[in-house]
RNA sequence: GGGUGCGUCGCAUAGUGGCAAUUGCUCGAGGCUGUAAACCUCGCGUCCUAAAGGACUACGCAGGUUCGAGUCCUGCCGCACCCA
């Protein structure tokens, strides 16, 4: 069925790349689909199941780099959107390239701007993320356009969110921009979805998704790797199909992306249909989603990577992430409390630092305390990942 | 001693006849999943109500004018500035 789909490619995409990454798995877990592995690239190993750090502007917000690899974080994730605006790749390729730019030795990824296609797009108009929260009326018809962004076949025309310029990206543009960043793994460029697009929408965007995926493989010319993404939304045809084609494209491994409907039962259902239609033997990376309570879903079901922003994000809005819960830490009750963040966590930030101090830095606005907090619940969710990855070891998982 | 100006919900402000009263901050509650996010939404006199809504009390104090006063008038108190 695959080589089938592979003959239907153009010939310049049917030898595959010889990329500076090489994925590995361990072992496979009996009790579900999860794997234990090893991504290797030209700046190290991941050990995988692992999540990514979202360092969009080229920073894990409010953290250097070097406290960033103290927190566990084996790899990274940058954005072409926001660095091709700023500071522009020309001046990160004059620096030597992401990581040397951002002093950061270890993997990196880059997303490929398909993201804020949804996110400045639709997404904005809306006021919606990629899962749905409530009901909503509204729904994007077959033909639909965001207010702010013009979708074509060939990519789309952006407006600069920092002087209002037209930017226009498309999978050659977004595949210059991520050589020229130069991080390991690209990612193809893509629509994401919205949970309110309706069949026929999701259904063309797919088919145009599907185009530049293609055109992504062609247009590069490096040797970083590649991961292509599946789209479809929330039809279960849709994802199937997208994950068969994608899957059938010779990239270095795959994204999961798009909306992921309304509840958890629906997005592990979404991410199932796709897992079982791609290649065994590459890296899955699920974008963009990782609730602590996700986690061990998404592993099981047979994800290798995945990032999100919540541990980095929430932090800056005071949440903490503790063994006993997500604390509100700005709260006047944690004045009083000598405790640190979490009393298990044999982090930086709760061996010196009590509650009471967090919750004065925040209350008093002062920067460090989005700092401690970031640090903080980074550790906490790289000390989480790896007890999964023990977990899968010891055939727990 | 004389003159001028000002006193509004914790703080700061808007408001020259229809006002439970603007806005910002503080405070409180909620939200955030490939980061337009050190952000956003909501609440913030008291009481009743799930809510719609209702009742009461309020713009330094005391009187007055008026259908109606935070707004106009008189006196007092306090503060600031100017002149002696």
């Amino acid at each position: 069925m695959r080589k089938k789909r592979a003959g239907l490619l153009p010939r310049k995409l049917k030898r595959w790349p010889d990329p500076h990454m090489q994925f590995k798995i361990l072992k496979k877990s009996a009790k579900s689909n999860a794997r234990l592995g090893i991504l290797k690239t030209s700046h190290g190993e991941v050990e995988t199941p692992a999540l990514v750090s979202v360092a969009t502007q080229a920073v894990v917000k409010t953290l250097t780099s070097e406290e960033v690899a103290e927190t566990g974080a084996q790899i990274l994730i940058a954005n072409t959107f926001h660095l091709h605006e700023h500071p522009g790749e020309q001046v990160i390729q004059k620096q030597g390239g992401l990581h040397s730019f951002m002093n950061w030795s270890r993997p990196l990824m880059t997303d490929s701007g398909g993201f804020q296609v949804f996110s400045l797009g639709f997404g904005k108009d809306f006021g919606m993320g990629k899962i749905l929260k409530e009901k909503s009326a509204d729904s994007i018809q077959s033909g639909a356009q965001p207010k702010l962004l013009k979708i074509t076949e060939d990519g789309v025309f952006f407006r600069s969110l920092i002087d209002g310029r037209k930017l226009f990206l498309g999978p050659k543009e977004s595949m210059k921009i991520q050589e020229a960043l130069g991080a390991d793994i690209m990612f193809a460029f893509d629509e994401c979805t919205s949970p309110i697009a309706n069949y026929e929408y999701t259904k063309k965007s797919l088919e145009r998704t599907h185009r530049w995926a293609k055109l992504s493989l062609k247009s590069k010319k490096s040797k970083q790797a590649m991961f292509g993404i599946v789209q479809g939304g929330r039809f279960k045809d849709l994802r199937q199909e997208s994950a068969r084609f994608i899957g059938g494209l010779p990239f270095d491994g795959f994204g999961i992306g798009g909306e992921f409907g309304s509840d958890k039962k629906e997005m592990m259902r979404m991410i199932g249909w796709v897992v079982q239609e791609l290649p065994e033997e590459k890296p899955r990376h699920l974008l963009g989603i990782g609730y602590l309570e996700d986690i061990p879903k998404i592993v099981r079901a047979g994800v290798d990577t995945f990032d999100c922003i919540v541990p980095t994000h929430y932090a800056r809005h005071g949440a903490a992430f503790t063994s006993a819960g997500k604390i509100a830490i700005a709260k006047s009750q944690f004045l009083k409390d000598k405790n640190p963040l979490d009393k298990k966590c044999p982090c930086g930030v709760c061996q010196s630092y009590s509650r009471s101090y967090i919750c004065h830095l925040f209350r008093a606005r002062e920067i460090t305390g989005m700092r401690l907090v970031s640090y903080h619940n980074l550790f906490f969710f790289h000390s989480y990942v790896k007890t999964i990855r023990e977990d899968i070891k010891r055939e727990k998982l």
